[in-house]
RNA sequence: GGGCCGGUAGCUCAGUUGGUUAGAGCACACCCUUGAUAAGGGUGGGGUCGAAAGUUCGAGUCUUUCUCGGCCCA
């Protein structure tokens, strides 16, 4: 007896992904057919959508964040390339900045090599052959993880049309009025007379002066401070004479007190934070004294000093302000700023409006802003400000003490904060940050959280400072009039300027004449050029004018930055001001910001935790498309967690999605046809293919909604789902019986291969934006239409698929087989049976299901070999099981006493 | 230390304006199948919703405090 054919499942589309292995073959095949041109030229003329890339710094290799920001990029645009608009990406890098410099000093000191040896260009030389180095090897990680793009002609921030162009944009502040110069307080040695960057900062003991100093209060709101005095404590007397404001914390408890001993401070009034008042009294060696007041910080608003040498013409206001930096750790709660001497000096008053002044010159020589000490070195100073704080009667005591102190690593110096000559661009005198606001609320943020985020940072930040004593980067295109001291402010020099950059780099900046840039309208001995270069930020912030401007296949502005959520006070930030001072407009029209990726645990990763997973594990152990199944199926508004295990999960899911594929494919051995889906008669269909074309059709409404959000995670549950719930257990499974058993002539076989076409076409489809080589991989198998399955659109699908009725009736339907399954597991655990096909059903329905079975095959839905339907008064659905009667089809397996109708002739066993 | 954000089954995620016994998929356990076979199907167990207090007839949802974690700032 010769076995009767059936139509078993043949497809060379293997269970097995390895992906590792076959990913870079994939690869190929887009190199091959140069995948990215085919894109653009498969969308010219469609309407763009531009997601500009966010540099990354060309330094070291990529980590997890990297990653995730270029998949999830990388599925974005994919998305909208498939929605039919003209989807393009560039990807760039940021070059310049410290990080790259230090690489090559330590390498300097490796080789013992002296940098100051070195002449700038060489070394500047030096640090854009190490980005480019960088720049490739990203770029082959990057394209390893799927993401396509213009790798061939990406941006880069030391390119020199970037370097020009940048010197236009600030050339733009310089005109306005917005960029001007001020002081700021850096580490400098006044030995070296230079400012040191934090990592040539060595910290020793050092024994220092200390001074306690009465300030008189000028006007407070607390009525009982009159006539009393602040008293600060400080390690730095001679930043006294450029003190400007005083420092509280609004929630330390301040005491005011009036010293009982007799001498000069008898019955004088102090105030000093409670807490510190016993170390106080004992340091000052105060006797007698007693508390007259006590009151929060917050009391202090509004209060206004006297500085101790106000009798000596020092005649201005010592406002009073708040500062989460003032501790009781030491001195007294109440600190003295000097903003022109210490960072948070500077970051408090210049909050206030209190600027900071050139106080000391290079040498460290008082300037002649401070009276009465011009000329005098400050680390003479000290015995200066002592004597004339006793002069005043304003110092209280004086004494030593030994601790921490920077030095310079060279010349073992100790360092002091100077305020230099900087650059900045004021965030008011021309509104820039009325702009940069409005400009926010004119953009659209996923999460929605994030604009909130910029928003509270734009309101409070301090002017931008734009300058840097560093040598790699962009020099700052400013000329300074010797005599006058005016910043030279015409825009032909800075075309100039950036022409010659655009031919040959900024190099020449530090080499060749400066009569080179001035040209013919001025001379170069009346001027000074600036030596600083640009704060990398600006350089990063401009990239919208260098890319998204000059590139005719871009648009401006972006229709997307996205970039994770540090970047708030980071390029999102940067680029929104830049662009808000010189278009008055934001750069993007949408900001996307995604968490950090964190262990299992939620925790960050760090080398001595030893939870460091790097993308290139990943990529051997499991492949990209895992990695991207992961960034699709995270939600990103927070961190995101990644370790092995929950690879593991993923991988999980992903077979089973490749086996859903493997299941279409071999069905339809291979040979896919695409079908029109208008034709498609939808009447003649059985129930339940109507039913699955319905699940099409709305599950397609969700994917378009969960895409336009941008809701990914939800989006990738969705379409899981389908394969697992809808498919596999459900049609699949009901449709085996048809699919290997009936003829291939037989009608319900073609509608089920009807229904697998569409399944097919529109899962990968759905999926492609994802899974971007295993889609690939199965288009390759089937397609004969285009090079690539990224070339494809989405599927539009007629809205005769959509059917409320049928769906409403086969929900029901469901319960009711689920009910059955219950029943049959009962006879399967008591091992009266096993196979479902060996069971026959009893069901009893209520009457109100007579419409729900009508026209319905329960032993087909089921997969049973028999089911009968009664109708009764009394329960829902009952369910009676029992062991099929009969004898075994040897072809469709079905049990039954009459002989099987598609098999008549077949063996019964 | 401050600002912002977050903590729902082992994992990834849903939980509308406060309203039944908190859901899904995966994982797990057991069973079936051996014609998707290193696959497929069925059933089932599993959560004091980070902790405590409060508002309320009623809280995963609102308030406060605490705790743990993340980003930014200091």
């Amino acid at each position: 007896m010769s076995k009767v054919q059936i139509n078993l499942p043949k497809t060379t589309f293997s269970m097995k992904a390895n992906l590792p292995t076959r990913e870079p073959e994939i690869l190929e095949l887009w190199k091959k057919i140069d995948l990215y041109k085919e894109l653009r030229n498969s969308r010219k003329g469609a309407e763009k959508f531009v997601l500009h890339d966010g540099p990354p710094y060309a330094n070291g290799n990529i980590h997890m964040g990297t990653a995730l920001n270029k998949i999830l990029k990388d599925i974005i645009v994919k998305f909208h390339q498939m929605d039919g608009k003209d989807s393009v990406y560039v990807p760039g890098w940021d070059c310049h900045g410290l990080p790259i410099e230090w690489k090559i000093e330590e390498q300097y000191k490796k080789n013992k090599k002296n940098k100051n040896e070195v002449p700038i260009v060489e070394f500047r030389k030096e640090c854009r052959s190490f980005a480019e180095k960088w720049i490739g090897v990203h770029k082959e990680q990057f394209k390893r993880l799927g993401v396509v793009g213009d790798w061939e002609n990406y941006y880069s921030t030391m390119s020199y049309d970037a370097e020009a162009q940048i010197v236009r944009e600030l050339g733009k502040f310089l005109k306005e009025g917005s960029l001007y110069r001020g002081f700021k307080p850096v580490l400098w040695s006044t030995v070296e007379k230079t400012a040191l960057a934090d990592a040539e900062v060595e910290y020793q003991d050092h024994k220092s002066d200390t001074i306690y100093v009465n300030f008189p209060v000028k006007s407070s709101n607390i009525k009982e401070l009159e006539n009393s005095n602040i008293v600060i404590w400080t390690t730095t007397p001679w930043t006294i004479p450029a003190n400007k404001a005083l420092a509280y914390n609004e929630s330390l408890d301040y005491l005011l007190i009036q010293i009982n001993d007799n001498g000069e401070f008898k019955d004088k009034k102090i105030v000093i934070a409670e807490s510190l008042l016993e170390t106080v009294i004992k340091d000052c060696e105060i006797q007698k004294y007693k508390n007259l007041k006590s009151f929060k910080g917050k009391d202090f608003k509004n209060t206004i000093c006297n500085h101790p040498f106000l009798d000596l013409g020092y005649d201005y206001d010592i406002p009073m302000l708040e500062a989460r930096f003032v501790t009781i750790e030491q001195g007294t709660g109440i600190v003295h700023c000097a903003p022109s001497h210490g960072p948070d000096d500077f970051n408090l008053c210049i909050n206030n409006g209190i600027k900071a002044i050139e106080t000391v010159d290079g040498d460290g020589k008082y300037t002649k802003n401070v009276s009465l000490f011009e000329g005098i070195h400050i680390f003479k100073a000290n015995p200066i400000v002592i004597e004339k704080l006793k002069e005043q009667k304003k110092l209280l005591k004086n004494g030593e003490l030994v601790h921490s102190y920077p030095h310079s690593w060279r010349s073992k110096a100790p360092l002091v904060h100077r305020a230099t000559p900087q650059w900045f661009i004021s965030m008011d005198s021309h509104k820039l940050r009325k702009k940069a606001l409005k400009a926010i609320d004119e953009t659209t943020f996923y999460p929605s959280k994030g604009k909130e985020r910029l928003k509270s940072m734009i309101e409070t930040r301090p002017d931008w400072c734009v300058s840097r004593q560093r040598v790699w980067g962009v020099p700052l295109p400013i000329f300074v009039n010797k005599k006058t001291k005016e910043i030279l402010v015409d825009e032909d020099v800075f075309e100039t300027i950036a022409q010659i950059y655009e031919k040959e780099g900024s190099d020449c900046w530090f080499s060749d004449d400066p009569q080179k840039f001035l040209g013919k309208k001025y001379k170069s001995e009346d001027f000074e050029k600036l030596s600083d270069i640009v704060e990398v930020w600006f350089d990063s912030g401009s990239t919208h004018s260098f890319v998204l401007e000059k590139r005719k296949d871009l648009k401006w502005p972006a229709s997307m930055y996205l970039e994770g959520s540090d970047q708030h006070r980071g390029w999102f930030h940067s680029s929104l001001l830049q662009s808000c001072g010189t278009r008055g407009k934001a750069p993007f029209e949408s900001i996307l910001s995604h968490g950090f990726v964190v262990d299992g645990k939620g925790l960050k990763m760090s080398k001595s935790l030893g939870n460091v997973i790097a993308p290139e594990d990943i990529l051997k152990k499991y492949g990209a498309d895992i990695l991207r199944i992961w960034v699709a199926s995270s939600n990103y508004a927070e961190d995101l967690r990644i370790d092995y295990s929950i690879l593991d999960q993923h991988s999980e899911s992903y077979r089973k999605i490749r086996n859903t594929f493997r299941y279409l494919l071999g069905n339809l051995n291979d040979n896919f046809e695409e079908k029109k889906m208008e034709d498609i008669d939808i009447d003649q269909l059985p129930e339940l293919e109507q039913f699955m074309l319905h699940k099409i059709y709305s599950l397609n409404i969700k994917f378009n909604k969960y895409f336009r959000d941008y809701d990914f995670h939800n989006l990738y549950k969705e379409l899981l789902n389908f394969c697992t719930v809808d498919l596999s257990s459900f049609y699949f499974d009901i449709r085996k019986d048809v699919l290997y058993c009936d003829s291939k002539d037989s009608e319900k076989r073609k509608s089920t291969l009807i229904l697998l076409n569409i399944i097919l076409n529109s899962l990968l489809k759905w999926f492609a934006p994802i899974l971007s080589f295993t889609t690939e991989e199965i288009y390759q198998l089937i397609s004969k239409k285009n090079k690539s399955i990224h070339l494809e659109n989405f599927l539009d699908f007629p809205k005769k698929f959509e059917n409320e009725k049928i769906e409403r009736k086969w929900e029901e339907l469901i319960k009711i087989r689920d009910i059955c399954n219950i029943s049959i597991e009962e006879k399967r655990a008591s091992k009266e049976i096993g196979s479902s096909l060996e069971a026959e059903l009893q069901i009893k329905l209520n009457k109100k299901f007579e419409q729900v079975v009508n026209g319905i095959d329960l032993a087909e839905l089921c997969i049973t070999s028999k089911a009968e339907v009664y109708f009764d008064d009394q329960a829902d659905v009952d369910v009676v099981t029992k062991k099929s009667s009969g004898k075994k089809c040897s072809v469709c397996w079905k049990i039954r006493i009459d002989p099987c109708e598609r098999h008549p002739k077949c063996q019964i066993i």
